[in-house]
DNA sequence: TTCTATGCAACATTAGAAGTTACTAATTGA
DNA sequence: TCAATTAGTAACTTCTAATGTTGCATAGAA
């Protein structure tokens, strides 16, 4: 498996949303994101499903935020994407017989529990908004580069 | 995918290797870990290039450890079977023209290498021997289970 | 009604781990 | 020397989950 990527394209999508004045369509999402528009449907529906954003059809329809990028964390967004494995590492069996097969997953599961714990609060103390002031951060920083090199 | 089984695996092997007089045959721990010979030399070239286990060829040939498990920790394996990735999250492109997913990038990389840093030192400190020791405690309940229920 | 948009089911593609086959090479021992 | 045993390895297939794609149904705006 090379990855899985749609926490970072959720997100990706979430602040281009919070840059807009109104709806996007899958259309355009898919353009940013380089896919296809159902696969941008596909993902979006959670976050739809859990409140982060709302969906129209027709004329004018896409989709919007329906909170401010303050009130959405990476956990939040996570969750909403139903929360896919963290790891690529694995047990090779649920529950194994061999008693050595036993004490090896004990003990890496409850290294990944703890792993995964840790790194979901920290996810949780990231807002939205923070990854956006990076990114205009950057943007400022481009700016600048551009003029120093004309 | 459903994940990579490479380390679980090896740390199975290793610990019954402790437990063993002689060489292990392939044949013998695929039996253990329910795949193919192959699979077992292809995994295992990783911990004899790195100097934790050596190979001989022909009769009453096999697998043995060349160290104590005391000598060996999780880091040790993972870095033996060619450290594997950890997540199964990943970022949709390496270098992104677009300064939003540079943000995002940036802070989900941020936090995956936080977190490695975190479970590999943790990896560190954790010895086969410990491993074994837990198995040995298992053993010893699963009699004591057995006294109690005849 | 027509155009635009999402919703969704069904299927194809892809990448990497795992599994398999078929063979070679080395070592032991009769 | 010869036969049996065991690892080494390349090449191929299988498997699984994410991703990509097609086709059509449904809803809303002009």
């Amino acid at each position: 498996m090379r990855g899985d990527n749609r926490l970072s394209r959720m997100l990706h999508v979430l602040i281009h949303l919070g840059q807009e004045e109104g709806p996007a369509t899958s259309e355009r999402l898919a353009q940013m994101l380089d896919t296809n528009p159902v696969v941008v449907r596909r993902t979006m529906a959670g976050l739809r499903d859990k409140g982060f954003v709302r969906s129209d059809r027709g004329h004018g329809g896409g989709w919007s935020l329906t909170r401010d990028l303050d009130q959405i964390n990476l956990l939040d967004v996570y969750r909403a994407i139903d929360e896919p494995a963290i790891f690529a590492l694995s047990m090779s069996e649920d529950t194994p017989r061999c008693l050595v097969e036993q004490a090896v997953n004990a003990a890496l599961e409850s290294e990944l529990r703890e792993a995964k714990t840790s790194l979901l609060k920290r996810f949780e103390g990231i807002t939205l908004a923070a990854l956006a002031k990076d990114f205009e951060r950057r943007a400022r920083q481009v700016r600048r580069v551009k003029l120093h090199c004309p």
